[in-house]
DNA sequence: TTGGAATGTCAACAAGGCTGACGTATCTTG
DNA sequence: CAAGATACGTCAGCCTTGTTGACATTCCAA
């Protein structure tokens, strides 16, 4: 069971070498490393102002969604609502989140950024964004096509059809 | 500022298309819903024995590194000793990890995995790979291939020297 | 009019981070 | 050999962010 000659191919020329668990494993571990390189950045800016990973979610997707529900917030974010309230409570109280009531449904609350939202918003994700373009412009566009599609195939399905809805109806 | 046309091309024919802002808004985006899905199955598994992520990390590293001692460990898992020793200290009373005093240096512990261990690692990191291997396989080799450059590139310069240095190694 | 959906909130708890302080072996170096 | 540095463990206390459970309010829709 340990040491199949790693260059062994199939009939249709399809390289198995990928699969083995050494590779997997080490994909893994980049998957490990890498994550905390993705969130290094805004979770400098976020400590200074006394706010969390937690904080930065929920500002990301409203930023994305203007006007999107709690509950909707709650199907993407994947936090009991308990979890969820106290975060957004802590923006509403600091004037970054506006809260208000729905229309159609008055049930509903609507969450939008106010401006001092959208300019930590711009500063979060600039600095995100900036370490992204980075890693994009060393690894090159296809590497980047190819880094999409393998996160994309890692989804839970529910997840996947809600990161490509996110894509699709562009704001 | 806000829509420049998508398909621009430089002059070495290189598209600037995956730089845009949503472009990278949305490898952001399928970064934090792929990772969910990459502990989902671990996670399940770890509940079940009253475990969290924390003793997945720790027995993964000691799994790579039998015989490793703490203060790699914490270099490599980036937590203060007394995060770290609170998650050990049950490893070891559990049997599930050993820890040795150093031939060398009677200071340091060295720790490695019992049969118990070596058998959660295995359901665990079967679990793991089971999804890992899914993806590699819907996206296809080449996909993989950038999906690695892209996550080594977008990691801390030092961890970025342990991630490969774990690879160069083989065990 | 009534059931259920959407929301908010209180209380209590746990995991897993953190800092600070201390103690104890054990090396290493002047 | 003495003194300082290193590796490790541990106690105490704090924070964020997740959890469950219970309950109130508001309002849509059948």
């Amino acid at each position: 069971m340990k040491s199949e000659h790693p260059m062994t191919e199939t009939r249709s020329g399809e390289s198995l070498l990928f699969l083995t668990d050494e590779q997997l494993r080490q994909g893994i571990e980049a998957m490990f490393f890498a994550y905390r390189g993705f969130t290094a950045d805004p979770d400098l800016i976020l400590t200074e102002l006394t706010y969390g990973r937690a904080h930065h979610r929920a500002i990301h997707f409203i930023a994305r969604r203007p006007g999107t529900t709690v509950s909707n917030l709650l199907n993407i974010l994947g936090v009991t609502k308990q979890s969820l309230n106290r975060v957004l409570r802590t923006l509403i109280e600091d004037g970054l989140v506006k809260s208000e009531k729905g229309v159609a449904d008055k049930r509903e609350r609507h969450l939008t950024l106010t401006a001092d939202g959208e300019a930590l918003e711009q500063r979060l994700s600039d600095a995100q964004r900036a370490r992204m373009r980075a890693a994009y412009r060393t690894a090159g566009p296809s590497a980047v096509a190819g880094f999409r599609q393998v996160l994309e195939a890692m989804m839970d399905p529910e997840l996947r059809r809600r990161y490509n809805a996110m894509k699709e109806t562009d704001t």
